[in-house]
DNA sequence: TTCGTTTTATAAAAATATTAACAAATTATT
DNA sequence: AATAATTTGTTAATATTTTTATAAAACGAA
């Protein structure tokens, strides 16, 4: 099983000299990762230090195969600087990113660039068992990969759910490990490999920042929609966890105190509102009271509709499921809207299935905003729909494993 | 008027070994911060600096007057090492501490040490009068202090309302500002010296954070709650302010949508249920329909109770004025557990006027947190009452003031 | 095409920082 | 009380980094 060493120790016995150049070697690699490609003037300016020393660190890296040359820069006056990059050959990252429904493995390189990609069709579930055919389904499709197993750095994992981002503990699916073993543990010792795992929201909106619409703000919310809600954060440019990895848990908060009781054992979380389970039942009451929509289509089996159906007549026109559309829309508004007094974001993000809607979705959420936050906090906000769609997770996952690797380097 | 130079020029202008080198000063100047007294090598090993280095850098210190020497340590092992200190005797900070009821300006060393104070019965009030009053008061106050004007290093304000921090801007007291100019430039012109504007809530965590009960942990809220409802946030060891400053805005999130009309224009916001106006109603209703309780005794005039005669009378005893007290802090936990699901903090440390109530009002607020809070996020928060009283908000202003101001050192 | 300007890259010189060495000061141990 | 063990503070030696200088490469204008 892969064992990352104690920090503290290596600290102390580090010397001062190691201890800088540890700092400039991650800071090169921080730099060249969100830059695609520099120079090396521009990696001196940016991290303060002059152009013979970033040469050395450059050298090093390129000999350790963590960087590579990626020709000559064209355009400006003088001399054509060489250009510094990523090296997109010799190391790879694998996402898992597993949702309830399904489970996606994508091999990418250190430039993100996605080289393999598996699906199957294995939802979250709360059981060892889970564990077991994540287990099989990850060594079949890195064997069918043809990476060679040395070629990967590290193994990221996005799913639902608290984790607990120290240990990597998803406490909402606690049986999922195995022996008091978190699924993270499992996965590190049969890969020998280090594996971190963050939420699916969380990922989503590390993605949008760093290369995506939120790219280059300070502070950032992304919220994603389908059958639940999530809301993943970035503060001072930074990914926000929280004491225990829990921040952004908007989905039970109380939107409603009359309304209907929650799996969580509260009444009216905003979840219940936004659940499938709440939305079968809403068009089951309004096609009940006479209601006119495509959606009476779906009266002889109606457990079967979901969220997207309903989107879909919204598309077509229907004004029942626009209705629908509008009360959700409403209702998540009000609960960002809280979000939005409390964090004071510059940018919204509204990611998930939800945003085929568009403006049937979009509109409530903005007129909610307006009628629930005070005016200061909207006239620096903008909300957008998400443009990155299901490769923002994957970006999000290789950014969050990234940033722990080289803590380490 | 102190006019602050443009940050990229300096940066740009400066060479690397500056660079460093001003790195240094302000890290060994925050340690020193921090600690009060450190040795040369507790320095060194903090900063990953050799002693060598660090003996320099604190020695050019010394003869700037930032850093003074504090005797010798005594207990350890081998040879006793010097102490070093911030200076305490040749640089202030003046702090302003405005509140709607009064307002206070305080001189502290660089060790916060409270060395005048002087209080003034003048209550912040949305008009340029008061600007000109609290220059006049400023003005006085400082030349009774008998500190030279060139030992002050700048001026801190703390107040409440939404602050916009880059400019330090009132926002909801706007008519403080004259012509155009916001308060913080009046003053600064003054007395050429450079002013940051905090809010009051945000200066109170901050002193809690460093030097009370939050010491050392990384995510914190302050809850401050007397006629209204403030909120601070440290994330990150770090006080968060959002995009424009308005982070925390806990007091007018929608509390209870049937509830009544707020200041603001909303519906039901937190604010309304706390401020002294509602109580008042809450008061007059209660004894109407027959309760019995020595609030009664105000019943002739009962515009003139305010949370503190009701604090006292539960203090006595009195049932009615506990049931109030209840509800008010079932309502406060209610908007708490919204904080801490969205930010998942380790300590909530309440402060106020309620602070006086002691259990009456943090059992209804760990009682509604537990109610309204998923298990997961109670498991690691703890709920303390403040114990630096009105000091953390000074030490809280001169934390704020001295990190603006090493950023420029 | 040639020359001046601009930028990069590398080599040498200068500056700076770290390490190692040692003396001084203090505590624990024999 | 003397000695060993620790820790600090300073100096000198070593190592590293930055700065300066210079050559190479590219572009634009005369």
């Amino acid at each position: 099983m892969y064992v990352s060493p104690p920090d503290e120790e290596i600290e102390s016995k580090k010397s001062v000299v190691d201890y800088k150049k540890s700092v400039s070697r991650r800071g090169v690699l921080a730099e060249l990762y969100q830059s695609e490609v520099s120079t090396l003037a521009q990696l001196a300016k940016s991290l303060h230090s002059s152009v013979p020393s970033i040469t050395n660190i450059v050298e090093e890296l390129v000999a350790e195969k963590w960087v590579s040359t990626f020709g000559t820069a064209v355009g400006n006056h003088g001399r054509r600087p060489v250009l510094f990059g990523l090296n997109t050959q010799d190391k790879y990252v694998a996402a898992l990113d597993i949702s309830t429904h399904d489970t996606k493995l994508v091999i990418m390189n250190l430039q993100r660039e996605v080289i393999f990609r598996k699906d199957i069709n294995l939802g979250l579930e709360d059981n060892p068992r889970f564990a077991r055919a994540l287990l099989e389904f990850t060594r079949n499709a890195l064997a069918e990969s043809k990476v060679e197993a040395s070629h990967f750095v590290a193994i990221g994992i996005s799913m639902p759910g608290l984790i607990q981002f120290q240990s990597g503990t998803n406490m909402t699916y606690r049986r999922i490990n195995q022996e008091e073993k978190p699924l993270s543990s499992i996965i590190s010792e049969e890969f020998n490999l280090p594996v971190f795992v963050i939420n699916d929201t969380k990922a989503t909106v590390l993605g949008e920042h760093r290369f995506g619409l939120a790219r280059g703000k300070k502070h950032v919310l992304a919220i994603n929609i389908d059958w639940g809600v999530g809301l993943g954060i970035i503060l001072n440019g930074e990914i926000f966890q929280g004491a225990s990895g829990f921040a952004g848990e908007l989905g039970h908060i109380q939107i409603d105190p009359d309304g209907e009781l929650c799996h969580c054992g509260k009444v009216g979380c905003l979840d219940t509102i936004t659940s499938a389970r709440s939305l079968i039942r809403r068009v089951q009451r309004g096609l009940g009271e006479g209601r006119v929509s495509k959606l009476s289509a779906y009266m002889d089996h109606i457990e079967d509709i979901d969220i997207e159906m309903i989107i879909e007549a919204a598309l077509e026109g229907d004004a029942f499921a626009i209705d629908i559309l509008f009360d959700v829309g409403t209702v998540l508004g009000k609960g960002l809207s809280m979000a939005v007094h409390l964090f004071n974001p510059e940018i919204v993000i509204v990611d998930g299935i939800v945003v085929k809607a568009d403006q049937f979705i979009t509109n409530p959420i903005g007129q909610a905003i307006n009628k629930y936050c005070l005016s200061d906090f909207r006239n620096d906000l903008s909300i957008e729909i998400s443009q990155l769609g299901e490769r923002a997770k994957w970006i999000g996952i290789h950014i969050y494993v990234m940033d722990q690797l080289l803590a380490t380097i």
